[in-house]
DNA sequence: TGACGGTGAGACACTGAGCGTCTTAGTGTC
DNA sequence: GACACTAAGACGCTCAGTGTCTCACCGTCA
C-alpha cells in the first residue's frame, strides 16, 4: 500500500521489514511475535522475507540486533565526535549511552516483556557484540590519546559499567548525569592513562 | 505461595485465577494469553483453573467480563446513589461511566492491542448484556421519577451514547464533563419525562 | 484414626497455529 | 521478450497450547 513506512525513516524493503520485527516485538513480546505479524505490519510478503533473511525468526532477530546496535553506536560517536578531551570523550559517551538506554522505549518494553531473552543481550549473549561495536566505534578517538591497546581495555571496561548501572542504578553515581559521572569516571581515566605523559 | 494476591483486592481462587487472567490479557492480548500463563501469574494449578470454570479458554474470559463488568456497575451506581433529582441522576451515571471507562487502563490496553475482538464486545456482542446491567443496575433510582418502561428506554439509549461517546468522542460535547453533558443531556431527558408532570 | 474436599503436579493425546519451503502469477524495468 | 522482484497463498511439518485425566498431598472434621 504504503511505500514510506509511517514511523520510521526508511524505504528498503528489508528495513521495513525489520521496522515491523521492531514495532512487533515491542508490542507483542520476542517469543510471541509472529512471522505472520511481521508481514502484516510490513506489507512485505512471506516469501520476500524469508528471502531476505534465509533462516527465518532468528535471522530476523538477529539482523534487527544489529541494525539497532549499529545505529545505537553511530548516535553515540555522532554525539562524542566534537568533544576534544579525552576526558569530555568518555563524560559524554559514557553519559550519552546511559541516557539512550534509558530513553529506548523499545528496550524497556522488551525488559519489561521477555526479561531474560532482553538481559541475556545485555549481559551475556549480547555483551561480546556490544564491546565490539563500542571499541570499533569509540576506539578512534580514544586511540590518539591512549594508544589502541589501552583504549580497548578502557572502553571494554566504560561499556560493562554502563550497561550494569543501567540495568541497576546506584545510588552513588547516576551515570546519565554528567555532574554525577565525571568526578567517578575521572580517577578510573587516570588509572588507564599513559604514566609518562599524565598529569598535565 | 502467597495467598493475598499483590495487586488485586480478592482472597478467593475464582478471584486469584480472574486477576492472573485481566493481567495477562492486559500484557499480552486476548488471543496470545496462554493458561500456562494464567497458571504462572495465579499460583493456581491448571487443573483447578479448569474445575473452576470447566469449559476453559472462553469460560475464563466470559467470566473475566462477568466480574468486571459487575465491578463497572457496582462502582456506578454507588456513585449516583446519592443523587436525588432525575437529571442529577443521569448527568452523574453518564458522566462517571464516561469517566470510568477513560480510567480504564486495561480497556485501553485490550482496545490497543486487539481492537476487533473489544469493540465487538463494546458495540456488538457484548451491548446487549451491557444494557442488561445497565438496565438492573440504574433502573431502581429511575424508575420513580420515569416509571419502569421510560426507565428501560432511557437508560437504553443513554448506554448506547455513552459508549459511542466513548469510542468516538465528538468536538460538540464531552460526556465526561458535567458542565457539557448537563444541557446536552437535558433535552433528551425532558424527552422522555411523563408530558403530565412535565416542567415543575 | 480414617474419610473427604480441595489443591498442585504433571502425564497424555489431540488440535491447530505458526513455521519454512515452494509454486504461481503479477508488475515494472531494461 | 528477458529479467528481477514481489505478493499471494498452498503445502506439509512441528510443536506449543489445550483440555482431560490421574495421583499425591494437605488440612479439616467426625
Amino acid at each position: 500500500m504504503t511505500d514510506v513506512s509511517p514511523g520510521g525513516a526508511s524505504t528498503g524493503v528489508e528495513d521495513r521489514v525489520l521496522d515491523a520485527v521492531l514495532e512487533c516485538s515491542q508490542r507483542w513480546g520476542y517469543e510471541r511475535m509472529t512471522i505472520d505479524d511481521v508481514v502484516e505490519r510490513s506489507g512485505v510478503s512471506r516469501a520476500t522475507i524469508y528471502r531476505l533473511f534465509p533462516g527465518g525468526r532468528e535471522v530476523l532477530f538477529e539482523a534487527l540486533r544489529v541494525r539497532e546496535l549499529d545505529r545505537f553506536f553511530a548516535d553515540l560517536r555522532a554525539e562524542v565526535e566534537t568533544a576534544d578531551t579525552l576526558d569530555d570523550i568518555v563524560v559524554r559517551a559514557v553519559v550519552g549511552a546511559t541516557r539512550a538506554l534509558r530513553d529506548d522505549e523499545h528496550l524497556a518494553a522488551m525488559l519489561a516483556a521477555e526479561p531474560g531473552e532482553m538481559l541475556s543481550q545485555l549481559t551475556v549473549d549480547g555483551v561480546p557484540r556490544i564491546i565490539r561495536m563500542a571499541t570499533a566505534s569509540l576506539t578512534p578517538l580514544v586511540a590518539s590519546h591512549l594508544g589502541p591497546a589501552r583504549s580497548r581495555a578502557l572502553i571494554d571496561v566504560l561499556a560493562r559499567l554502563t550497561i550494569s548501572y543501567f540495568l541497576a542504578p546506584s545510588p552513588l553515581v547516576d551515570l546519565g548525569d554528567e555532574a554525577s559521572a565525571r568526578p567517578f569516571l575521572a580517577p578510573m581515566l587516570r588509572e588507564f592513562s599513559p604514566p609518562s605523559t599524565a598529569t598535565h
